[in-house]
DNA sequence: TTTTTGCAGATTGTTGACAATCTGACAGAT
DNA sequence: ATCTGTCAGATTGTCAACAATCTGCAAAAA
């Protein structure tokens, strides 16, 4: 005899104060209301959110094993800045997972499913035509999240998400560098015929080789964004010639 | 001007009451102090440390978000019970972590290392002549964790040992089982041949090879120990018990 | 008998107060 | 001028008390 509860009712049960508080910090995190190193101060946050300090700090300790922010002892707590080898050590790691998804979902993926991503990268390219990096960005997100989720292990799910949180403490990532977004779309193109080829070897390959160019076009921009800030905020040009030395590899075959 | 601070210092500014509650808490579940399912009391425990009932609750919300207990708003907190399903998915998240994992060892790993490598298999063997089955289960730890973080990776790290602690919730895993060591063992010899011989392809292969073998013998295991549970202790009372079993979980919505 | 209702104890949720620690500035000494 | 010590303000760490909620049992009602 099992009750349906009511949505309301879940709700109250699952929110105490700590819960809001720490979901209502954590999207002001993510959206950049705080931004990363910025120092968050326990008694400013509870008069704002109207609470005490006690549900203040339970969702500062679930924040910090989070990894979105990083806790001082009598110092306090700092919004959590991503260096750039931290991401690079993510974009691996994200790589190998989204070739696991890619692999199952290229023998699992539904019709339905497969007409939903499809969808996705249509309104990605049609974002990317109109030059709306804004949200060609969120589409993005939304597809490589749909992606994981109908691999449906959702412990994977879970860490991808944790990953993709962390990431977005990486400030450098802001590329709303336009001229790439169509290499993105056509990667994604090819994403999703692998995948509906049924072709378990090409979908992880696809998928694996989408996020290590992600990667790589990170570290590039990362690199001209260094070189600009070296030369001066004067020059704009110049600077991008910095060469990209690092040798990381694109494939997996050598 | 940075400086190098003595390890006494560090630890004092990394230790707070909130902090060794948490790793104390965290040490308990995970060596069977507490089992699975098992109720943790705000009160008792602070009185049990010493300490108020504040950084207990800290505590309690990082290893809520480590995945160690699950909280229930008014109810308390358990010890969280891993079902063979997320066992499952855990191993195959493993296994392309340690696929990663033997590629990169098997193109930067030194001598030394892999040196280190050797003696802990040895160890290992020596460990499966004795049916020591014990002291294989903790090397085999070992040997894992040190592969993992000798491939480099800090956020594969910590997230490979987050895995770890959560698989070591399922209980059923507790495979004394000693006539599976040799079997185990030899695919740790394979693992470190394809490491040294620097093939990447193939050391890959040998650690997701070897995590799919764990899985599907712990699966085995799992469905045996089912069984038994049915057919064992053959009698009428023991049905009774194992409906009690079933429904040992209070649900919130009856 | 079976179900419902209403305590009483136990446990969790939240708060405000107090103690410990850090930060930055200022005065005085070298 | 630079350095050192002291101090006030701000912030974090910890605690104990109070409020809200749950659990189990026993009495009352069906």
């Amino acid at each position: 005899m099992n009750a349906v509860l009511h949505p309301t009712i879940a709700l109250l049960q699952s929110s105490s104060l700590t819960t809001v508080v720490q979901q209502e910090i954590e999207r002001a995190i993510l959206v950049g209301e705080y931004e990363p190193g910025c120092k968050l101060i326990e008694a400013t946050l509870a008069l704002k959110l109207g609470v005490s300090r006690g549900p203040v700090r339970e969702a500062f300790r679930m924040l910090e094993e989070a990894g979105l922010v990083r806790v001082e002892k009598n110092r306090g707590v700092f919004v959590r800045d991503i260096p750039i080898d931290e991401a690079i050590e993510i974009f691996d790691l994200r790589a190998v997972m989204d070739e696991l998804v890619g692999r199952q979902l290229a023998k699992n993926i539904t019709p339905m499913q497969l007409k939903e991503i499809k969808a996705l990268v249509d309104a990605m390219e049609k974002s990317a035509k109109a030059e709306d990096a804004y949200n060609y960005h969120l589409l993005n997100l939304r597809f490589h999240d749909r992606l994981v989720e109908m691999a449906g292990n959702r412990k994977l799910t879970e860490i991808y998400r944790k990953l993709i949180k962390e990431l977005s403490l990486f400030r450098r990532l802001n590329l709303a560098d336009g001229w790439l977004m169509p290499i993105s779309s056509n990667e994604h193109r090819q994403i999703v015929k692998a995948i509906a080829s049924g072709d378990a070897d090409a979908a992880g390959k696809a998928m694996f080789g989408h996020v290590i160019e992600s990667k790589q076009r990170t570290i590039e921009n990362d690199l001209r964004r260094q070189a600009r800030l070296l030369t001066g905020p004067a020059d704009s040009s110049a600077a991008t010639k910095i060469v990209i030395t690092k040798k990381e590899r694109p494939k997996r075959g050598k």
